[in-house]
DNA sequence: GCTAATCTATACTTAATAGTCAAGATTACT
DNA sequence: AGTAATCTTGACTATTAAGTATAGATTAGC
């Protein structure tokens, strides 16, 4: 239960577009692989699985470069997630166990599933009630926006 | 962000050997590796990393096996996935970025920081009140339990 | 003490993820 | 048309996680 290394720097890709939109600026591999300190040739790489998903188009050839597909506010950060890293519980998941005869406690009636099934939702419920938008805020404001998710709102981000 | 092939088995596992403590029984590595459905030299290095974090002991010799280290209820499920996989965001994870210079947005005041804690938190909250005691009942009665996690009552498992 | 059943430890192999490289395609500018 | 800046693609290598193999240690029962 990890963040991939494409969710951890994909997701700050995207939010450096974001900002760089606000100015109507594009952004080149070379300034994004700077500015979070990969190689070029890994931050092209992330951005691929970012075009491929929508959330960036890119302009070749000189002045090119990405900007953000859509809106910042229209970005579900959940989606943006799924296309970098996949699901944590993905509803096929139990089709897949290892073994073929005695799956689980109980087959069709597993505990275990039904507390992965809630954990998802409870990293759903954060994810996509977030947007790109949500996250153009400094930390402060952001841990407080962060406590407005509702079912979340027991949330003690200060530990 | 996927589970672990360790965590997915390790907890089965776990949950296998609650179910034999009902009777004082302990079960042996075939045993549960057939149960399952992991090799048994798997099964053995999942049992591994479970006996070095406290949750089963093992007797060897003949009459040998495992059992749990200490009653059901006293097992933390948050503690379990904490040993078997580590965690989303570990609290050095901003300082094991990639690149030196330039990082996250603004380096000490991030926003995207602010959301993976908010996701930990909200999977700390589902899996930290959850113990092995509580899987041991059917998914149907699992699922209306995992409705009565403070701070989660939204949680909406059918989808 | 011997044997068979059991766990334990370490090393090894395989598969998946992370990250690099090099050749090609597009575009703006002159 | 030529050139330099840019993205695009697929193949490659390196690192980590998953899974296997083997030899050793412990115990119960005879
Ligand atoms: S049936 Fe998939 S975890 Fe139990
Ligand atoms: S400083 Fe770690 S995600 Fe921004």
């Amino acid at each position: 239960m990890k963040l991939s290394a494409n969710e951890e720097y994909g997701l700050r890709c995207l939010v450096r577009l974001a900002y760089a939109g606000f100015e109507e600026r594009a952004l080149t591999i070379p300034e994004i692989s700077q500015a979070e300190g990969v190689s070029p040739a890994y931050a092209a790489k992330i951005l691929r699985v970012l075009r491929k998903g929508g959330f960036v188009k890119a302009a070749r050839g000189k002045e090119g470069g990405y900007t953000l597909a859509r809106p910042a506010a229209s970005i579900r950060i959940g989606d943006v997630i799924d296309a970098l890293g996949g699901r944590l519980f993905e509803s096929d998941f139990c089709d897949t166990h290892a073994g073929q005869a005695p799956i689980c406690t109980r087959s069709v009636d597993c505990s275990v599933r039904s507390l992965w099934r809630a954990v998802q939702v409870a990293v759903d419920q954060v994810l996509s009630k977030t947007t790109l938008r949500d996250l153009l805020q400094n930390e402060e404001e952001m841990n407080s926006w962060v406590r407005t998710i509702p079912g979340a709102n027991g949330l003690r981000l200060i530990q």
